[in-house]
DNA sequence: AGACAGACCTGTGAGC
DNA sequence: TGCTCACAGGTCTGTC
């Protein structure tokens, strides 16, 4: 997926095409996503106003009148508003048509995302219950890392992709603070000191913020909410960069595998 | 409990 | 040109 910036990224250009605005028609066009959608939800969404939309962790949740409905984007979703004589494309999976001659839809080739309707506050809370902190709040700190961390062996960069310690670092982002905090992506996570959390820390606040500012666009076929695309590898440092070298030593970078995720490293600056 | 592999899908690019 | 293969932003499940 779009990781957390380009969730964020998401959101904010939905906001205003959206909010207040009354669903007026529900399409499935291919309900078998990664949880299958179900039917019976149409009747629910349609009819009923958008009053919000916001984002929590990766997802992104949409307040109706008396309902929500939560979209996860997967590894190659995107939602994206459209005029109303704009053709469908191939992977447009999920239609919204509002009352201001709009319409969301959903589009996801991978099909690892999903859309999730909650009839009612409780059972939306129980959905996010699983999820840690936010990487930009204050609950998000150095102190938090460490103690989360402690007789763990886990490799640091799986520890902080974990998104029950902390949401909204991806494969990228993670290797991309790895390096900026100097600390190596396979170390174990219950080995690293305090000073180097906070320092790591830094760096995570720091990298998400910049992507958001720049509209989350440091993935390839990544488009916001008004189909524009990104700029892929603006400003990686190591990420998909193996072999060539490092901006900082000239070293060459290297490239692992850990959880199963392509990891990139420079062997000279992480430590 | 924790750590890992495998699964879910389609598209793309490299190599032959 | 066209085939095959490896790999891709995420997360859930099963197994040791």
């Amino acid at each position: 997926m779009p990781e957390l910036p380009e969730v964020e990224t998401t959101v904010q250009g939905l906001k205003h095409h959206i909010e207040g605005c009354r669903i007026e028609k529900v399409t499935f066009h291919r309900p078998d996503i990664r949880y299958p959608l179900e039917p019976h939800w149409i009747g629910a969404i349609e009819g009923q106003t958008i009053s919000a939309i916001r984002r929590r962790a990766k997802l992104i949740i949409i307040t109706l009148d008396n309902a929500y409905l939560v979209w996860h984007l997967g590894m190659t979703g995107s939602l994206r508003i459209s005029q109303p004589e704009e053709l469908m494309r191939k992977h447009d999976h999920v239609e919204l048509q509002l009352n201001n001659r709009r319409a969301i839809r959903f589009h996801d080739p991978r099909r690892f995302g999903y859309l999730n309707y909650f009839a009612d506050t409780d059972s939306l809370n129980e959905h996010l219950s699983r999820y840690g902190v936010e990487p930009l709040s204050n609950a998000f700190n150095g102190a938090y890392l460490w103690r989360r961390s402690r007789n763990k062996k886990q490799p640091v960069k799986n520890f902080i992709m974990d998104q029950t310690v902390v949401v909204g670092v991806g494969n990228i982002y993670a290797c991309e603070a790895l390096f900026a905090a100097g600390i190596r992506p396979q170390r174990a996570c219950g080995k690293i000191s305090r000073a180097h959390y906070d320092n790591l820390i830094k760096h995570i606040k720091n990298i998400l913020r910049q992507a958001i500012k720049q509209g989350g666009t440091t993935l390839k076929d990544f488009e916001n909410a008004d189909a524009e695309p990104g700029y892929f590898q603006q400003s990686l440092a190591v990420y998909g960069r193996e072999g060539q070298p490092c901006a900082a030593c000239a070293t060459a970078i290297k490239k692992i595998k850990l959880g199963g995720r392509s990891s990139f490293y420079c062997p000279k600056c992480q430590r």
